[in-house]
DNA sequence: AATTAAATTTCGCCT
DNA sequence: AGGCGAAGTTTAATT
């Protein structure tokens, strides 16, 4: 049975240690607003000064402190901390501490202005569409995008130095490797499409094609694409996206009229 | 003159387009606490279903939006947002948009748990310590800390395919050529100081030789170096900022002496 | 403005 | 558990 949210305004610091550890014992999400520095060991060591700033400790273990500016936190921890909170000389001292690698994050408040445990409920689904991965399923089931005629035989296959998105053969019986791209290729996306078709080609009886197949490419990026002799195919992730939701809608319809 | 910060607890859905609409043209920080889901058209496109989940706009329009669990934000915009708050059919809609690339995150709340309007006061500075940069600045300190007897000519010198990141000449008359990295060093690091050395044989009239100095290094990426006949020298990014904190500290004292 | 490299990257997947 | 690659990466530096 959680206990509903608390939310303190202008607490005075020495009232807070009590509620902070319950929270934290409860493992609920922290949110504190206040005057603060912070002090932080680990893989690298920093130091901030004091000013207004939000401080997020999750019920993973992780910890956030934003600024007032930017989208990135200026100090944080990955979930897994453990934490403790406690009063002294009107100062409230949090500590997170993270082992493997081992660091911590220290963090004193002189003044706050608001103080919140929360029980946030949240069963909610996150979906994202058009990721390389969308792509990818995409031309495995509409090969056209890539070629008319182009037959995938597997993908994510395994190549020396990683791992090809798709491998297939064309209607000439070329063996056929696809580098997918969500955005613009890059001069990095060439060069691995190059070290793949280099480590195939060497034990390959055939002839090697390697295919760039993204949303758009640089004028340069091409030419160095020609140069090392592979090709660009201009593929849009949202119609992969649409083409994936549509064959999805359509297997769950058809699973619908079997039951 | 700054008025001060708003925390609406619990509040009615809609009574709060009037202060977050204020709040947003003033520029302050927004927290909202509350049961919302989120769509995000952009670079990609995502669908957040339903949930309690903590919404922070920053004065630099920034947006993020967290979860109960993990580090980094389920979504987000960078600084740059235009924002807009309406109430209709007891839902609250806050609309973030961004140009180019032209994108948009819609969040749509049905219960509030919590409103705050921040005026964040933050004139702090952050520093970190320990970067590569720090090292580098350690070892032109103290090349000892690369080899005995080794003597920084230069840093940060233009060899072809890049920089190179301290550049000297051992006891025996040797040049030699340092690669730093703060973290353990990667097959990346051994191949770039690879072209470096060949960069520069091709041009020299004596041996040259390679030292990636680094807090550690896998055992392949060893054997890769050793290939390659380049040499590991292991160098704590901690002892460096030590060094370097030290240096400053004396700096700043013969300056007070000498004034 | 575009490109490149680094990050206390984090995260996920595979060996 | 360690290593590798991707990310709606972001951010800073450099061309």
């Amino acid at each position: 049975m959680p206990k509903p949210s608390i939310v303190l305004v202008d607490p005075n610091v020495a009232e807070t240690e009590k509620p902070i550890n319950e929270a934290l014992a409860q493992h609920r999400t922290l949110l504190v607003v206040g005057n603060c520095w912070v002090h932080y060991v680990g893989r690298a060591k920093s130091k901030l000064e004091a000013g207004e700033r939000i401080l997020i400790i999750k019920q993973d273990g992780s910890l956030l402190v934003h600024r007032s500016t930017g989208y990135e936190p200026v100090n944080w921890q990955p979930p897994g901390c453990v934490f403790n909170g406690k009063v002294k000389d009107g100062l409230l001292e949090i500590t997170a501490i993270r082992k493997k690698p081992h660091e911590s994050v220290r963090i004193f408040f002189d003044r706050i202005q608001m103080l919140s445990a929360l029980n946030l409920v949240d069963a909610g689904e996150f979906s994202l569409y058009a990721s390389e991965e969308d792509m990818q399923k995409a031309i495995l089931l509409r090969p056209s995008f890539v070629e008319e005629g182009f037959k995938p035989a597997s993908y994510e296959k395994k190549v020396e130095p990683g791992f090809v998105d798709v491998y297939g053969m064309d209607k000439e019986g070329n063996l056929v490797v696809v580098e997918i791209k969500r955005k613009t290729a890059s001069k990095e996306a060439v060069l691995q499409l190059a070290k793949y078709i280099d480590a195939i080609k060497s034990r390959a009886d055939r002839r090697v094609r390697g295919i760039l197949a993204a949303p758009s490419i640089a004028r340069d990026v091409q030419r160095l694409l020609e140069t090392l002799g592979l090709e660009y195919k201009q593929v849009d992730p949202k119609k992969c996206a649409d083409t994936l939701h549509k064959a999805e809608t359509k297997k769950l319809l058809e699973f619908s009229e079997e039951s």
